[in-house]
DNA sequence: TGGTCATATGACCAGGTGGTCATATTGTAT
DNA sequence: ATACAATATGACCACCTGGTCATATGACCA
């Protein structure tokens, strides 16, 4: 948590700070990005720096609170309605929200990307411990209550499917910012449908 | 390319260098990892290195030429059968491959996937460069003749298809070596059966 | 005016990085 | 034994890193 002194500050100084941090790690992994760097583009001390923040990780832990705490805006209307809807439209809709977020929030889900991808890193311990929903144990519960109430055969591999589910969902955003830059939503819910007609058809009872 | 002075060296030595350089780029990133660590390991002096290698890049760049020739033993048996097989067949070959591959040498496929996962930095565009035919390439054409052979539906979005069985590799790797370690090619080659079943009854013709 | 307190500052630190280079050591051919 | 080239060496370089700290600034209050 930053201390007190960084929310003491004027708003504007406060964001300029923040948009300042979430473009260096949009651009760099947590252990490449440079607070010397940050407090240049900032245009403050490096100094003021540690007066805001007990140290870079905990600017960084902050960070992802926030990105956290704003995609959990974004998925929560769909995991409140969760068990009103088959697995594939909450699969659907899951997806749906996570591509609104990354397309509202591109720098946001870089870091995310960025933050995946450095696995085996301390910094990702020590935010899954206090995390601990990880995407993947979603889709596990998700594919169990699915299983019970008939909608997808019982022979498949849980574990597996829920990994592969959740891999494919950073996949489909990686592949979308590759090929299509700043497409409408339209196109991409298009291809999430598609995708989830693949996956219906392989798992899905007949 | 190394110098002729590393290739002057006494074959054990050569070997030393090469295994402790393995291990540093498969416990770092390219970025992370360090020259001076590698000297040390290896127990030889840091001019020595500027003895053998134009640079950390130069060495980078050889193993990653020696893993990729690597692989290609292992791959080529199967790319040149692939007329003779329908699609899923081929694919089936190609992950089962690939798995074989990483079991076998599971340091040079940490390395790879360390690769991957820090695209956007300039080694890698300097890889992807000189080293044309990305995995996802590969997948497009055989999907196109798959479905000139009336083998896959064909109005599957080729690209996307493509992409997802390119990433999906990864991820069968990545979910193996995090889940399961060490076991069995059996069972590991039984769940990517699994994996062709599913996308099998997905996008192939009834 | 003087005192107090939160904040701002940048020189500085120890420790790392990739890379260089003058010098020392070795092997070999004469 | 001598000469010459190939190789080995580690002190050194400039530059970077995250983090510290004594000092300066300025706002508010008495």
């Amino acid at each position: 948590m930053p201390k007190e002194t960084f929310f003491n500050l004027p708003e504007e100084k406060r964001q300029q700070i923040l948009n300042v941090a979430i473009d260096e790690f949009a651009t760099n992994t947590y252990a490449q990005a440079s607070v010397n760097r940050i407090v240049e583009k900032a245009g403050i001390a490096k100094g003021s720096f540690y007066q805001y923040f007990k140290s870079k990780k905990d600017l960084f832990l902050y960070l992802m609170q926030v990105i956290g705490e704003e995609k959990m805006t974004y998925l929560a209307p769909t995991l409140q309605n969760i068990h009103q809807y088959d697995f594939f439209t909450c699969l659907r809709e899951i997806y749906a929200a996570g591509i609104r977020f990354a397309t509202q929030y591109p720098k946001y889900a870089e870091i995310g990307k960025k933050l995946l991808a450095s696995k085996d890193t301390p910094i990702f311990e020590e935010l899954v411990d206090q995390n601990l929903p990880v995407a993947s144990q979603l889709f596990q519960e998700l594919l169990h209550q699915a299983i019970q109430r008939g909608e997808i055969r019982p022979d498949i591999d849980i574990n597996l499917i829920a990994y592969l589910i959740a891999s494919i969902n950073t996949t489909l955003l990686e592949y979308y910012t590759e090929n299509i830059n700043q497409e409408f939503d339209e196109k991409i819910l298009n291809t999430v449908e598609k995708f989830i007609d693949l996956l219906r058809n392989g798992i899905g009872t007949k």
